[in-house]
RNA sequence: GCGCCCGUAGCUCAACUGGAUAGAGCAACUGCCUUCUAAGCAGUAGGCUACAGGUUCGAGUCCUGUCGGGCGUACCA
């Protein structure tokens, strides 16, 4: 539709002046209906360039438009200098055949055609169980990952993680500790041990393999390696019931190992970018509009994470990316942009790297925000989440909200299976349509679908409603926010619903029959698809 | 102090990135099931978009300032 209106504008405006510096013809949807089916401000666009006001301009427009009259039935200029185009229903029967034809591939563009993505998430490091916290991550990378592969690219989902590090010590110790306690041994408690009850867990498991055979083990590696492996077979298991998997996990070890992290360090030097003092590796970060230097090489020799992180990061772009994208909690923001100096030093165009940050989730329970802390236990992991609410629950509040706002989980809201769950909107409509199917199939006299029968206000509403998914679908990955599409999914079942409450689908005369059931099978392809993007499931029965 | 994000209906949030009369859900009130799922539909009420200026045909959206909240601001990750 925007494609068909854009040529004929772009028709009328050759006619109309030479001018070749132009501005975009951009197609909006009204707010309000009475302003047509889809707008355009450019005439309000042009006033400047032409140097007219914009309704004779609108007017010039309007005059030298030409288009066929069974795919629209007005054009109006109304306001400051809109135009107003009304969409004659033979271009709606049209496209809803398109859809129908396109089934499950409808909603899928050519927008990100044969890029190459990479977008890399969660990358909690194995201390512990996914919690509520890592879940908006987990969702929010894994959705804007599929929105990408509906617009045509390729992606790679990557779990970045560090297995060395004092957090990794301390928790290897923990264990240790743990292990020895059930040998009913006397353990020294390690100084901000984790706390949690999978630390015993894990020891438990080391006690039934290795009997005592670790008690006077003085490396912690062994109690280390146990619970890394422990824990990452937990969070696999637990980013699978969320219906996410990974394609890489990358081990920070690795830009050690293949001297990336010294030749970073080397080539900054070389740059005069990098220098020492009090016995650190300093990176000149005030050259790119920091108020202070950062370090990057402690003087105890340790490298702080920053530096690493640029090794990873060039190691990304070197392994051909066209666009790399890093989901990040608003708590981590500091990083980023020592990691794209680093780029920039290095070289890089680091347009191709790109930051999703996502604001704080607060857990509400029983009306009161919840705090919690992965050191001190008193978390809700995402399994415990899941078991409360259940997974398409889970995913959907998790993207319900732009990832730019706080948001408020409130578990009691979530877990009510009614009307207080938006979830269940979208679903109910789908298994409505599902058993109407079902009713229609076994009782209904056979005829071919003639979408022309299609008259009622609601019916060319709701096929107006489905020509929009395409667009959704684009412009949510666009901007890396999967709540647009929500938002869109409750307008598809809001007309849905309202179709179903003033039009009957049997025992009509036999054609009408068929063709609403027709519409209402595009109806519930394009939920199905939607909630497929979303990662949810798309129930034919509740 | 400085940097980033936010402030919209009683509550939780939208608003297609500058468009026309700011919209949903929940909560409150009123209607609608002897026929395809009432987990639904229709309606009422609820707003000086924190405040003050500015930019222009046009501002919730952009710029400046003020107030209020969140997160950062390490030789922690």
């Amino acid at each position: 539709m925007k494609t068909y209106l854009t040529s004929i504008i772009q028709q009328a405006l050759g006619k109309i002046t030479s001018e070749t510096d132009l501005p975009e013809i951009i197609i909006e949807k009204p707010r309000s209906p009475e302003h047509g089916d889809a707008a355009t401000n450019i005439a309000m666009l042009l006033a400047k360039v032409l140097k007219n006001n914009p309704r004779a301009i609108a007017q010039q427009l309007v005059d030298n438009l030409e288009y066929n009259p069974e795919y629209i039935s007005g054009v109006e200029i109304a306001g400051p200098g809109f135009i107003n185009f009304r969409v004659a229903p033979g271009l709606l029967y049209k496209l809803l055949e398109e859809i129908r034809t396109s089934g499950p591939n409808y909603g899928k563009t050519d927008r990100y055609d044969s890029k190459n993505i990479q977008v890399e998430f969660v990358s909690a490091n194995p201390t512990g169980p996914l919690t509520v916290g890592h879940g908006r991550n987990a969702v929010l990378g894994d959705t804007v990952a599929r929105l990408f592969e509906w617009c045509g690219a390729r992606v790679d989902r990557e779990y970045y993680f560090n297995n060395a590090g004092r957090q990794m010590r301390v928790l290897g110790e923990s264990v240790r500790a743990r292990y020895l306690e059930l040998l009913g041994e006397k353990a020294d408690w390690p100084d901000g041990g984790y706390e949690g009850e999978y630390i015993i867990d894990i020891a438990r498991e080391l006690k039934d393999s290795h009997d005592e055979s670790l008690k006077n083990e003085t490396d912690v590696s062994v109690f280390k390696q146990a619970a890394e492996e422990a824990i990452f077979r937990d969070i696999k298991k637990t980013l699978d019931r969320m219906n996410i998997r990974m394609d890489h996990f990358f081990n920070e070890y690795s830009v050690y190992e293949n001297g990336a992290v010294d030749q970073v360090v080397e080539q900054l030097r070389e740059q005069d970018l990098a220098y020492d003092q009090d016995g650190a590796v300093w990176f000149k970060t005030t050259r790119f509009g920091k108020d202070k230097d950062t370090v990057l090489v402690k003087s105890t020799g340790e490298p702080t994470y920053r530096l690493p992180d640029i090794a990873y990061h060039q190691d990304k772009l070197k392994r051909g990316y066209d666009l790399c994208i890093d989901v990040l909690g608003a708590d981590h923001i500091d990083t980023f942009p020592d990691v794209m100096s680093g780029l920039e030093a290095l070289g890089y165009d680091k347009s191709r790297v790109e930051v999703l940050v996502y604001q704080f989730v607060t857990l509400m329970k029983e009306g009161k925000p919840y705090k919690m802390s992965t050191r001190k236990a008193n978390f809700v992991t995402l399994d415990e989440l899941m078991d409360e609410v259940g997974e398409d629950v889970t995913r959907f509040f998790f993207l319900m909200r732009s990832p730019n706002t706080h948001l408020e989980f409130d578990i009691a809201e979530a877990k009510e299976a009614g009307e207080k769950n938006p979830v269940f909107y979208l679903q109910y409509a789908h298994a409505r349509i599902h058993s109407i199917k079902r009713k229609f199939v076994e009782t209904a006299e056979k005829a071919d679908p003639d979408f022309s029968l299609l008259q009622h206000d609601s019916e060319l509403s709701l096929i107006k409603t489905l020509l929009d998914f395409p667009d959704v679908v684009a412009s949510a990955a666009d901007h890396r926010e999967p709540h647009r599409l929500i938002n869109y999914l409750n307008e598809v079942a809001a007309a849905f619903h309202k179709f179903y409450h003033d039009c009957r689908i049997m025992g009509e005369e036999p054609r009408l029959s068929a063709t609403r059931m027709a519409l209402l099978e595009t109806v519930s392809q394009v939920l199905r698809n939607g909630l497929t993007i979303l990662g949810i499931s798309a129930p034919e029965r509740m």
